[in-house]
RNA sequence: GGCUCCUUAGCUCAACUGAAUAGAGCAUCUGACUACGGAUCAGAAGGUUGCAGGUUUGAAUCCUGCAGGAGUCACCA
């Protein structure tokens, strides 16, 4: 890539020069500003106090060395302390003759015996479906997974299931209590968003109960506490613990129904997992952690039995590891998770898409693991993402503000059913093809949508805004793919275009040439993202380069274009576009469709 | 209250981690259809980057203070 040959030019032009070392990394190349002549920028600034010259007898005395070094370097401009690089056309003719069938533009494949980077996403509670705050969670961790495969790892995709608690259990009494034997058979509802029902059922009917103690004269500690509901539910827990057949059959039958449901939510989102644990099966693992961190002397017991881990001296509290009465809390099932995954992988990395709200749990649980004496504490990685708001504020599962997965998810492939209709251009598609086409916009929509903002800050979903299928958003970039595979199919087909040998152009125009330089940053902004963990840079990427796709396309009729060697060159590059866009997409998992 | 994070155009978001005149989309206005796919393109208008200092050749970006917002400080997960 040029820009690698340019900081090792530079490098050694410095040197030369003023005897100025700099390694090829440490410098700093820029994409020249569009009012500006040229391709590639060094900004001297920093050399010239070392240099002892003025900013722009450097840039030129470096721009004189660079150019007799590297042929293809065409020329070269100085304004002020910027150095702009032109690069020949040859270069880029050559790198679209390079490329131009490769499929696999820009993705990486990893080494078999690397090590993997796990990451763990969705991690849902089993007592109620899925809402929209998941839905950014299960598109960040696929897509991050997708990114980190493509930038040349292993990637593990994990998912811990919440399946214990006293939250399932309060879900199970209230279908006990009010359920009347009701199941998804049934009521045809769908089987998570059952259960979801009845824990708002619970919530209902426990705060009456509450109201009621408060107004029976007790304070709202106690009547909380003492509410009959409450009680059982805890009383549930226990027998769950204990092993209690009745209440682990339920339990089965009801987790079983909200699996089903979130196979299916899991299915149109399109994501999936190499393994999956349940918190069932793994929440007794801290503990001997715990009394490894007791015998070391870097936890201590309190009077009351509890088991803690001071990090006053890191700036944080106390932090409770063991309850009085020896059961785990969350802290403690994610040190034995943590040692659990790292043991059985080998990891490289542990990445843990989880929400900000949860920030300090994995500070501390990172400190814990160092404390508990484990060199990999540093690799775990906590991927912590913004929550997702609504115009009219949070959204509050009690006062019924949440936006629902599977309901946002048909809404939005109404809308895109609508759209199309709208526009009728699929009447030659049949009913299956045009039903799979609305879902793939729709979807496209909404991963675009919330894919397209930095995963750390806080976002605004507003559903009007996120079903637009114009601007900067996933069906505009599908779209710009359907178009480019039509033109591609037209000159194979009708116009007989052999376009399997390499061509180089007769002579590159301006726009043709800013589409081949967003083509050729393709490894680097991929790279990068990686480096970050963050889709939003892809999303944005891809969409910079339909726009310089569709500006050069206006004006340039590329198949009428009547010398032959030029059209074959542009739609060559239409190839390496199309490729390109389809690369991105599946990043994000978003699909492309051949034509819509 | 302590700690953490945020504040950029009317709205939603960018700005390659310190560089040139802070960029897109939506909304508004103006142009381009004998359409290689107009779900497009070209253009106009819109900014004291929350406020006040500081560091630097250079600050939306780094430091300090202030204001506003969010999260978190459970023997919940």
């Amino acid at each position: 890539m040029i820009q690698q040959s340019l900081q090792k030019s530079i490098s050694e032009a410095l040197q030369e020069l003023y005897g100025i070392s700099a390694s090829p990394e440490a410098i700093k190349i820029e994409s020249t500003k569009k009012e500006f002549e040229g391709d590639y920028t060094l900004v001297v600034f920093p050399y010239v106090k070392q240099a002892r010259k003025s900013p722009e007898a450097v840039a030129n005395e470096i721009g004189n060395v660079v150019k007799g070094k590297l042929a293809d370097i065409q020329n070269y401009n100085v304004i002020k302390g910027f150095l702009n690089f032109s690069v020949s056309d040859s270069y880029w003719d050559s790198f679209v003759m390079q490329n131009h069938d490769a499929d696999t533009f820009g993705i990486q494949k990893a080494a078999a015996d690397a090590a993997p980077i796990v990451v763990e996403y969705s991690s849902p509670n089993t007592n109620k479906p899925l809402h929209l705050g998941h839905i950014r969670n299960n598109l960040l961790g696929w897509s991050v997974s997708q990114l980190l495969a493509a930038s040349g790892h292993n990637v593990k995709k994990v998912n811990l299931v919440n399946d214990r608690g006293i939250h399932i259990c309060k879900s199970m009494l209230a279908w006990l209590r009010y359920g009347n034997g009701e199941t998804p058979e049934s009521t045809g509802i769908k089987c998570d968003h059952l259960v979801g029902k009845y824990y708002v059922e619970f919530d209902k009917h426990y705060k009456e109960q509450v109201a009621q103690l408060m107004a029976e004269g007790k304070d709202e500690e106690t009547a909380k506490r003492e509410a009959p509901l409450m009680v059982e539910a805890q009383a549930m827990l226990k027998r769950w613990e204990d092993g209690d057949k009745e209440v682990r059959d339920l339990w089965t039958k009801m987790n079983g129904w909200v699996y089903a449901g979130f196979d299916e939510t899991y299915k149109q989102m399109g994501v999936s997992f190499d393994k999956v644990y349940y918190e069932s099966q793994t929440y007794l693992l801290g503990k001997e952690l715990v009394q490894k961190g007791l015998d070391m002397g870097v936890l201590f017991r309190k009077e009351d039995g509890s088991v803690w881990c001071d990090l006053t001296a890191d700036g944080l509290d106390q932090k409770l590891l063991l309850r009085r009465d020896g059961t785990s809390v969350y802290m403690t099932q994610d040190l034995g998770t943590a040692l659990l995954r790292h043991n059985e992988f080998g990891a490289e990395r542990l990445v843990y898409v989880v929400g900000n709200e949860q920030d300090y749990h994995f500070k501390v649980l990172k400190l814990v693991l160092g404390k508990l004496g484990f060199d990999w504490a540093d690799k775990v990685y906590h991927l912590s993402y913004g929550m997702v708001e609504l115009p009219n504020g949070k959204m509050k599962s009690r006062e019924g503000t949440v936006v629902d997965a599977d309901d946002l998810i048909a809404e939005m492939e109404k809308t895109a059913e609508e759209m199309s209709r709208e526009h009728g251009k699929n009447d030659s598609l049949t009913p299956e093809q045009q039903k799979e086409l609305y879902h793939i916009l729709a979807l496209g929509a909404l991963k675009y949508f919330i894919l397209k903002v930095d995963p750390t800050k806080t976002m605004l979903f507003n559903p009007a805004e996120s079903i637009d299928f114009n601007g900067n958003t996933g069906p505009f970039i599908q779209y710009t793919y359907a178009r480019i595979r039509s033109i591609i199919r037209k000159a194979v087909e009708e116009q007989r275009l052999d376009l399997s040998q390499p061509v180089a152009s007769e002579a590159l125009n301006g726009k043709e040439k800013e589409v081949i330089k967003s083509l050729h940053d393709l490894p680097s902004v991929i790279a990068q993202a990686a480096e970050s963990y963050s889709p939003a840079m892809i999303a944005n990427y891809a969409y910079d380069l339909c726009k310089n796709f569709n500006s050069f396309y206006q004006d340039t009729p590329i198949l009428r274009e009547e010398n032959v060697q030029s059209k074959c060159f542009r739609v060559q590059l239409c190839q390496m576009v199309a490729n390109a866009i389809r690369n991105t997409m599946d990043i994000l998992g978003i699909q492309v469709p051949e034509r819509m």
